[in-house]
DNA sequence: TGCTGGCACTCGATTCTACCGAGTGCCAGC
DNA sequence: GCTGGCACTCGGTAGAATCGAGTGCCAGCA
């Protein structure tokens, strides 16, 4: 790709102005516009020329012959990867997401959805927020609890403080006893492991008490193998004033429900190593109008999940890459450092803030 | 309201024809359809006469003068009240609802997310599902697991299988041990009753115990109070095909999302025994341009929860009514008779369909 | 050589006009 | 009391005129 990552300044100022200019206006830019632009000393007409270079290498389009020209999803890969810095957050904005994670308390679960919302508040997008999987966390509990004459359910809780159920069907009336020491005897053999491990199976004299506890094993295999494709989406509300067509509106957002899609358009970015997928940059058709900014969230050193943001390609990427950014680093700090297994990793600050209603009823017993 | 109830047949008949028709193409129906439509055997000038004695009454309005008429919410609430009745699933839809239900699997919170996008891609409106409420359902067990030195996490099963969490602050570091007696306590306090029953607190010798089993039980009660003002929602993108005005999708969107919000709304139609709103008959603003069906979800005898609908004032009410009820009652079905406490309520189909993965790997075990 | 001002041209958007026709309200007559 | 007839309204569509932002090209200047 030779084209893409050269071009003299002029071109490229030209181009950035231009980028620049569409996500703000989302008109198509003329030269004129261009060579008023603070940076750019040049005439209309040297502009036009460097237009028609521009478009001819493929950064530029024209929507019809007498019209300005609008970013192709190559001149905006062209800004984001050349001519633009993450930039920074607004104060206010900084001021919304330190308060934010003052307050924010709770189970993950819950945290994670706010936690999309004030993406979304933040950069009026749409967010993303995949949530850490589990695979790596350690079982810490399991119980079989009975529910009905042939139905249990197995509860295992993990080291992060995820809880994960299944209900199983006994093929006969089993006691409370029987389940209780089946629970016992699997989480003897899972404990300290992460889920995907079973270990081989021991047998006892007790056939029925064998067989709930393959059951048991089995459920455990499936809960590490499944679960994994849920994903977080806020605000999506948001994208229907991004887009004007009421069409495009709808098919991004009937995308966007269908979790198991946005988990691996998630997924094929990050694995890409990029921080932003544009236009048909991911393979997604549905989704060629928008642009995906992505950060790996990272919690206690381990890479685990991500947020992102989605919105048209004529987004603020700069802004939107601040915000997933600080966003995702402030997560993974809150995530981190309490939940997670390393003794003495509470520090004061964040068991603090997890106290919240805890807190009073604590000081009343 | 008089002039609700009494409409001489043939207003009636009218009003009914250019609901029908306008519900079909979102046109202003003009008297010529009207006397046209099968049933109406008057000309187009009585039609008119009608028209304007049913527009004085608040039935219809006129977008402009040189136009037809479309009906007010007034208009909706007699057809849907006088004029029609639930109206039955096709049998392209019966058949989809069969098989749904005889395939759906898996923990309760899939089911009802599946069965949400069940009843959306029905109707082609955007579905709601209110899950039942766990007040009523007795605790089966309680424990406490230790996630790190001065975090526990607080695991409740209740009878129908949900799983209930919170993390709890500990004053100090606690051993497992004290953890799991502590868990035991509570359970032993609380077990078989619902989970805002708490029991008043005895005392041991042990005063970390008590500490512990206090801070257990104030999180119970937490558990009791919160939670419950959660809302699945399903197919939420086919409200922008329902609409043309961008705007109107993005509000309404953006409504949807504040689950607080239409959690209440289903709430209060379902208070005043409805099962249709219409426009602003509910009081939210922003969805004044839309309806909402309601049909309550009873489990093993009891009301609890609901699904819905939502779409545009002139959606299809006799199938939209239809297609909630059907899925309302089989899902209602399907969550009772196994899950909930009654012993030998596990009939043969019930668990038969809940078996599917497990059955392979009892087989195998 | 490269930039610039000038110029003719394109073509979407806007405005205006005319006009059609669906729809109305009214009324005289059956 | 219903109906056919009629004058009238007025949104929507089509076509023409106009505007103007924007273009490509080119000759001339530094």
């Amino acid at each position: 790709m030779p084209d893409t990552q050269d071009l003299d300044p002029r071109k490229a100022a030209i181009l950035e102005a231009i980028v620049s200019e569409y996500i703000g206006t989302a008109q198509p830019v003329g030269s004129q516009h261009v060579a008023r632009t603070a940076g750019i000393s040049v005439s209309s007409a040297t502009v036009r020329a460097e237009m028609v270079a521009l478009e001819r290498e493929g950064f530029l389009v024209q929507p019809h012959t007498s019209a300005g020209r609008i970013p192709t999803d190559k001149g905006y890969r062209f800004f984001v990867d050349q001519l633009t810095e993450p930039g920074i957050l607004g104060p206010a904005q900084r001021h919304k997401v330190a308060k934010f994670f003052e307050q924010v308390h709770g189970e993950m679960e819950d945290m994670l959805e706010r936690t999309s919302g004030l993406l979304s508040e933040l950069t009026s997008y749409a967010s993303v927020v995949l949530p850490p999987s589990h695979e790596s966390a350690p079982v810490r509990s399991v119980q079989l609890v009975g529910l009905a004459p042939r139905l249990a359910l197995l509860v295992v809780v993990l080291a992060d403080g995820a809880v994960e159920k299944r209900t199983i069907d006994l093929p006969d009336e089993i006691g409370d006893d029987v389940l209780a020491a089946a629970g016992a005897r699997v989480q003897a053999m899972t404990a300290a492991r992460p889920l995907g491990a079973t270990d081989e199976r021991t047998m006892t004299k007790d056939r029925v008490l064998d067989e709930v506890v393959g059951l048991a094993l089995d459920a455990m295999k499936d809960l590490a193998t499944a679960e994994d494709d849920r994903v977080i989406v806020g605000g999506s509300s948001r994208l229907a004033a991004a887009f004007d067509a009421v069409e495009t509106v709808r098919s991004v957002l009937s995308t966007l429900e269908q979790q198991l899609v946005v988990v691996s358009l998630l997924r094929d970015v990050l694995e890409r190593g990029l921080s932003v997928a544009i236009g048909t940059e991911h393979g997604y058709e549905p989704l060629a109008s928008c642009a995906v900014v992505v950060a790996p969230l990272s919690v206690d050193g381990h890479e685990a999940g991500a947020v992102g943001l989605l919105g048209p390609t004529r987004m603020n990427y700069p802004q939107a890459l601040a915000a997933a950014r600080v966003v995702s680093a402030r997560l993974g700090e809150r995530l981190g450092g309490g939940t997670e297994a390393p003794p003495g990793r509470v520090d004061g600050r964040t068991a603090e803030d997890r106290v919240t209603k805890r807190r009073g009823a604590h000081g009343r017993s």
